[in-house]
Order: C-alpha cells, then structure tokens, then sequence
DNA sequence: GATGACCTGTGA
DNA sequence: TCACAGGTCATC
C-alpha cells in the first residue's frame, strides 16, 4: 500500500539491479493490469531485446526509461510491490500478504542472464502502462517547496487534506502521510486552505518536509506518531483521536491540536 | 467536490 | 459475513 516512500524505494531497488540487462521474455498475463490502450503485444514488442537504462518517479507513478525509447509507467495501487531477482523493496514483515504467490504477479520481465523483475500486486489496483503522460502530476512532495505548497493550495475549496492528497496538486502523499503531517502541523483536516495564513502554511511545509524526511529514515508510510484505530489516543497531549471520512478517506485527527 | 466504483485480501 | 485497506477514476 504504496505512498510516496515505498514508491521511491521500489524505484531505488530498480535503479541498483534492474539497469542495463537484456530481456529475454515478457510476463504479462492480465490484460486489465495494462492501461490506457496498452497491450501485452505491444509492451512485450516494446522490451523484448530491451533494457531498462533508467528508474524515474515523480510523486506515485515510476517511469523507466529503455535503451530503445519506450517508457515503461508503472503504478503500484493499494498494494504494489517491486521484486528484482527475489530482492524487494521495504519491510516484508508489515504485510501479512507477503507470499510468492505466482498469480500475484501481474506483470514483469524475466532477463537474459536469468534474473526477473516482478510487480506483485494482489489487489490489481496497480497499473503498467507504455509512454504514460508524466505531465499530470503536482510537484514531487520529497522536494516540495514552500512556495509549491502555497500555489498548490491557491484557490482551492476543497478540505486541505484533500487538496494534499489531489495528485495534480502535490504528487506522492496518500492518506496515511497527510494526516501524520496536517497532526504533526497543528491544522484541521477539514481546514479550508483560504483559511490558512501564511503562518499556517509554512508551518504546515515543514510538518510535511519533516514527516517524509522522519519517515522515509524510519523505513514507511505506517511509521509515523500519530496512532490510527478505535482506541487511538493523541500522544501529544493525550486526547482521544477523532475519526471521520474526510476527502473520501478514513480520517484521524486530534481535536484537541488541530485547528 | 463528494460519491461510488474498480479488485481482492485480511481480520474481527 | 462484514468492515476495512497506504489509490485512482468516472460520474453526478
């Protein structure tokens, strides 16, 4: 259940063993896996005889660039993980699901010199796609400026927790990074951003900045202080948390600190 | 902008 | 059996 730092481990691992190595078959055995007009045919037409020469990320979406021109875009959903030569990215142990199941691999290619690389998606919410539009995605949240952060929320009147999790708007966070930023800032999920000053805005930057540095150090998205669940209690100041749906999202906050 | 849909696994 | 899951998309 990938947001920005499983993403961008997944590509670190692609970068250190994917690069530079023939392929020799495509595995592509599930056609709703492949997006936008993408075919089994064309994608193995487009890698095979191939080799991957670059692993890109902007925000989610992973773009890996090939010696012959295609890119390959590879989206990882709700519970995508990257596998080079039996080598994945992240902490096997935070999921239950984490067996070699062969029907969980949705896409891949096996090389020349017998290694493979796999994306195991069990809920196929994951995406593989040729040549993908990189042009719709926000500012990467790992370099997210200030001055970023402010257009992003400029004219919105959507929750600012919604308008954090819009793509467009800000690449790379998902439901679990927000709240543990916006708790950690101090400020209201459902905190429309023209109420926001610029006070409130730099202090949420770097309760962001922070929240992705700390986490990612940490090892993932689940790392973070706040606690989720029935019985969670804010380790701030000892409130119990408030649970809600807020952007179409299971929602924590405490309202006791955040305005 | 909010809602439901997509798909499938896990745990209560 | 049900609610829930770290994402995105189409639809009203």
């Amino acid at each position: 259940m990938p947001e920005i730092l499983e993403v961008e481990a997944a590509r670190a691992v692609l970068e250190a063993r994917a690069l530079e190595r023939e392929i020799a078959s495509v595995h592509a055995p599930d056609t709703w896996f492949l997006k936008r007009g993408t075919t089994p045919e064309s994608v193995t037409h487009a890698l095979l005889g191939n080799e991957f020469v670059a692993a890109r990320r902007r925000g989610k979406s992973m773009f890996v660039d090939t010696a012959n021109g295609p890119v390959l875009g590879l989206h990882l959903g709700m519970s995508g993980r990257v596998i080079v030569d039996d080598v994945e990215a992240g902490d096997p142990l935070i999921y239950a699901s984490n067996q070699r199941i062969e029907a969980w691999h949705r896409f891949g290619v096996r090389f020349v010199d017998g290694g493979s690389f796999m994306l195991r998606d069990p809920r196929r919410l994951g995406a593989v796609e040729l040549d993908p539009d990189e042009s719709r995605l926000g500012p990467d949240a790992l370099t997210l400026t200030y001055k970023q952060l402010d257009h992003a929320l400029d004219a919105r009147t959507a929750p600012v927790k919604a308008v954090l999790m819009d793509q467009a708007r800000v690449a790379g966070l998902g439901n679990l990074l927000v709240d543990e930023s916006l708790w950690r800032a101090g400020v209201d999920p459902v905190h429309l951003p023209v109420d926001l000053d610029t006070d409130a805005r730099k202090n949420l930057h770097r309760a962001i900045r922070s929240t992705v540095r700390v986490l990612g150090r940490r090892g993932g998205s689940h790392t973070g202080d706040m606690p989720r669940g029935p019985d969670a209690v804010c380790p701030r100041d000892g409130t119990p948390l408030q649970r809600r749906t807020v952007g179409g999202r299971t929602t924590y906050s405490c309202p006791a600190h955040q305005h």
